[in-house]
DNA sequence: TGTACATCAGTGAACGCGCGTTCACTGATGTAC
DNA sequence: TGTACATCAGTGAACGCGCGTTCACTGATGTAC
């Protein structure tokens, strides 16, 4: 089938596009070198997005979404408290903040996207969805609660990433692991 | 004298390029932007910095420099509970996330300048001083309590400007406030 | 089953444009006599 | 005080290059008879 093939490659690209943008920034990043990361060449991106900014509101709407399903999945199947420490060691673990190809959006690209008006609505939905989901594990069902661990989570990942010094960035995402856990 | 009114341009150029990275981002803004914006014509550029990349590394130093000079001027000067609440109240205003032509360059430009590493050294030493001044303030001068005040606060403020709506926003900035007085 | 045709995902040359950087220059400012 | 000269901050044309987007095309895939 036509159809399906075309979706795979559609998924090739944003999947190219993504690891790109993170590593290197998406201004830094042009479709030439996203299509031959994917496999392809330059002229066929069109057939699958209207520009390079549609691309971009995918990217981040799409792997947010999944982020935010993923959390719902662990707030819903495990304990609160053992929800809590899975989503919150998992975002605060060295491999995270490592990976940056594969990182958190919200981390690796969020001034960026905070910039581009036509990528905030699902981002912030997004966003909306995951302070839901710590709510849900976090003690007392707090909102207030769920919002400041989220804040720390993605402010420990951004200041680790620009510590030059891991000793400070382990800190950094230890002293955040702290204080989500002892809530 | 001549010197005077070359520092005088320079400072000029460093003030244009601060406001404007962190409004569209580093990559989106050129060299020849960023000289008339400072009332000049781009060729002068390269007598006053050696690439686009040093002034990159100079505009976030000498920012991340001066909001850490700021934080310990308040952290000696105030008593410490007085002085916690103005960092932090200040940091979370949402005029903060209003403004960021001259918002805090953790979170207009921070996986950005993450990516550059001729721009890490200078900020790591900032971040160091920020949590230094933070430490003295905190109650027990805990270090671990110092940096998850540090990451919430930088987290909330890239959350609050990713989010479309302004409600969500504020919770963030309100939750983050409330997380880092309680302690 | 075999042949002729239609579809359309992907190719690659071309477009106009703005980028970072270089460089020969200009003209105001400061110095020497 | 007045004149001749040296300095150098700032100018603006030019460079090679890669960008986002368009478009005529190719050739593999699926359909009709």
């Amino acid at each position: 089938m036509r159809g399906e093939r075309k979706a795979e490659t559609r998924e090739k690209i944003l999947e190219a596009a993504g690891a790109l943008f993170r590593t290197r920034g998406i201004d830094a990043v042009g479709v030439d070198t996203i299509m031959h990361a994917a496999g392809l060449t330059h002229g066929g991106f069109y057939a699958h997005f209207a520009s390079k900014e549609a691309l971009v509101a995918e990217v981040s709407a799409a792997s947010l979404a999944r982020a935010a399903a993923r959390w719902e999945r662990i707030s819903q199947e495990d304990d609160s408290q053992a929800a809590l420490a899975r989503i919150v060691d998992t975002y605060l673990d060295p491999a995270h903040v490592a990976a940056v190809e594969h990182g958190c959006v919200l981390t690796t690209l969020g001034p960026e996207v905070a910039r581009r008006s036509g990528s905030r609505p699902a981002v912030t939905d997004s966003i909306r969805r995951m302070a839901d989901a710590l709510e849900r594990c976090v003690p007392g069902r707090d909102r207030r609660t769920a919002l400041a661990v989220l804040s720390s989570m993605v402010g420990a990942v951004v200041l680790a990433r620009l510590s030059d010094d891991p000793g400070l960035a382990g800190d950094l995402l230890a002293a955040a692991r702290d204080s989500a856990r002892l809530r």
